[in-house]
DNA sequence: TATTATGATTCGCATATCAGAATACGAGTA
DNA sequence: TACTCGTATTCTGATATGCGAATCATAATA
């Protein structure tokens, strides 16, 4: 291996850290189960921030907070409608995938 | 609703609630950068120890902690040969599809 | 048996995450 | 303009997580 070689494959290495980062990041914010809980109340349609809090019957701020989380990392948007908040799923395939997929345990192998 | 069916719809919560910590407990496993290149690093095959290490550059009993924390979950095996441990992917085409789904951008709808 | 190679475990500290309480904000409405 | 409803943000303390350093355990080997 030349020179050359060597510094392509550190930085090969190191583009891989970078995008673990990035997927770690992501998956984080999934693997909470209220968060689980909101996108699995979203699945079928949008919902205010009020009816999440009675579906999950969570309180409003900590609810408030989970869905911050989620929409900084993307995955639900809201409308505003009157003096509500309509959150939705940004990408509701995806989603439900991932929900089926883990019903279906068959990522998780253990049970 | 009588109280027979609330109790029903109260218990369907509760499990769902379950469902949602077991879920969320097996995505944080995999939220970590590190642990997300272990299993790339397994990916075609099995591995030691002392390879993975050299693979990843990051100090071995860090690593340890980290495929502990993939055996607990029950993600990775170990064969034991001669000295060493070899580890490998309990279920690789899972790992593999979820590898190939972040990749793809297929679950994650920001980038 | 002493030594080495290979991994695992423990400890201590720093940082991150989370929940609840209190409060702020902003759009409607009286 | 005051008030209320719906939601967001900030703060604090508790718990969890992650890392490096040190140490331990064990199988192979000299």
């Amino acid at each position: 291996m030349n020179s050359v070689d060597h510094i392509e494959q550190q930085d090969h290495i190191y583009q891989d850290k970078k995008q673990f980062e990035v997927w770690a990041s992501y998956l984080r914010v999934l693997a909470h189960p209220t968060r689980l809980a909101i996108l699995d109340a979203l699945k079928d349609g949008t919902q205010c921030v009020n009816d999440v809090c009675e579906l999950l019957q969570r309180p409003q701020p900590n609810l408030s907070q989970h869905l911050a989380i989620l929409r900084r990392e993307g995955i639900v948007r809201y409308r505003e409608e009157g003096k509500k908040r309509c959150y939705y799923l940004a990408d509701p395939s995806s989603i439900q995938t991932l929900l089926q997929t883990l019903r279906d345990g068959k990522i998780i192998t253990s049970f």
